[in-house]
DNA sequence: AAGTGGTCTAGACCACTCT
DNA sequence: GAGTGGTCTAGACCACTTG
């Protein structure tokens, strides 16, 4: 009676929470749990599941913690949203008005200068985990704070999910882009990884962002993470090395 | 019955673990657990307390959710000897050879050009929490990878604290900052907080650093924590831009 | 008032480490 | 084998949110 589906074999050499988190995280990538919903009450899982209180708690603990659920004392457990506010500001301090933690991001205003279909680079396509022969849309965007221009992005989205992305009018893009991916493509950013590195702007890059050819630049490679943890998007930005202000906390 | 000292009242809105981990860490802050050491098993710190053997584990788990203790299956719990990579190489990329996880990180040489007793600004005393006529000790220092110049670091450390490193022999100084203030100053780093910031080096620096004035630098101000959560390290460095390289996650 | 997550108990047994 | 932390149970009751 030890292999019949469903039933709790004493596990091999894994943990019941463990294996119970497993199979609830396979529920949450596959969308059968749907981003920003309430999942069941932790009393039915743990009914469902055929365990005490306790190890449901404990396998749901371990899903917040990595990001895929919120509890809300009262309310319930929900799946993600994703990440809303990674935005490339917070490498920059621009302009007079600091936001000393309290007043709201200034929100900058975004214009796409390019969007096409193309191959990408095989670089690109390994770290999109992507075959041979498929393609990607190329965005190109200045972003500005006050008419301003502060930040240069590139992004590569793999195409057959982000096609809609690929026919939608500009002027109907958000700012945010994490939450437009989530409500055009179904697609749940919940993790990133930022590369900075410095270096000088080429003429045509210094002339988007209305500085001097050979400026000093920080540029920001990013790579974002769906709720599968798959690679889904590929970022780089510039920005003024003189506005560039980042605080790392250790620990 | 509820005022009892040692009693545990009905808590006034703070949970139990909470007041437990509460205890316990000012215990590790006073050094009555010393750092390195292991503290009483869960069970007997439960049946101290008065609770179940869950509780404890969930007081046990804040502290160690905080930095302050880790847990080791089979062989206890240990206060933390706090953080000793936290090296400001992992800012940058220096050399041919890049250490590609796994290998080893070179650690540099270091030479102390200057070392001496002075007045804070206040601003720096003010970060430091000290109290007006305090003594700082300030430590510049150049280090080398393979006899170039990579870093320039002043430091501001406390004094009455650190009195044992303004006599103890330059040579006498370990690479590893926080080990040595714990050893030799029982003084615990469990936290620090990194400021980034680009600019460009003036004539001194840049000869110190062995690079031409105006050569773009990345400026690192770090404050550093104990155990008690006050800041007792100040801490600039500067270092080539072009060799500036850092990876930081979201979420 | 009903339903949710949060706290707490008093055990039992398992997995790991050291002697 | 003794001692440690890790897992798990089957409850009870509390705190918060919503209708």
């Amino acid at each position: 009676m030890g292999a019949a589906p469903g039933f709790l074999a004493p596990a091999d050499g894994v943990a019941r929470w463990a294996r119970l988190a497993g199979g609830w995280r396979e529920r949450i990538v596959a969308g059968h749990w749907p981003a920003g919903e309430a999942i069941p009450p932790e009393s039915e899982l743990a009914r469902e599941a055929g365990v005490a209180l306790g190890t449901a708690r404990q396998a749901l603990s371990a899903l917040v913690a990595e990001g895929l659920l919120e509890r809300v004392h009262g309310r319930g457990t929900f799946v993600t949203r994703g990440l809303a506010q990674a935005s490339m500001l917070r490498f920059f301090r621009f302009g007079p008005a600091a936001h000393p933690d309290g007043s709201p991001d200034p929100v900058p205003r975004s214009r796409i200068l390019e969007r096409r279909p193309l191959r990408p680079s095989p670089e690109q396509a390994r770290r999109l985990g992507l075959a041979a022969g498929a393609r990607v849309l190329r965005v190109r965007r200045v972003r500005r704070l006050e008419a301003r221009p502060v930040l240069l992005e590139t992004l590569w989205l793999p195409l057959p999910v982000f096609e809609p992305l690929a026919v939608l009018a500009p002027a109907e893009w958000d700012e945010l882009l994490y939450p437009m991916y989530s409500r055009r493509c179904r697609v749940t950013i919940v993790r990133a990884a930022d590369e900075l590195s410095f270096g000088t702007l080429d003429a045509a890059r210094a002339a988007a962002l209305g500085l001097e050819p050979g400026a000093p630049a920080v540029c920001v490679e990013r790579e974002a993470f769906d709720l599968a943890g798959r690679c889904v998007e590929l970022r780089t930005t510039y920005g003024d090395a003189r506005d560039f202000r980042y605080r790392a906390e250790i620990r």
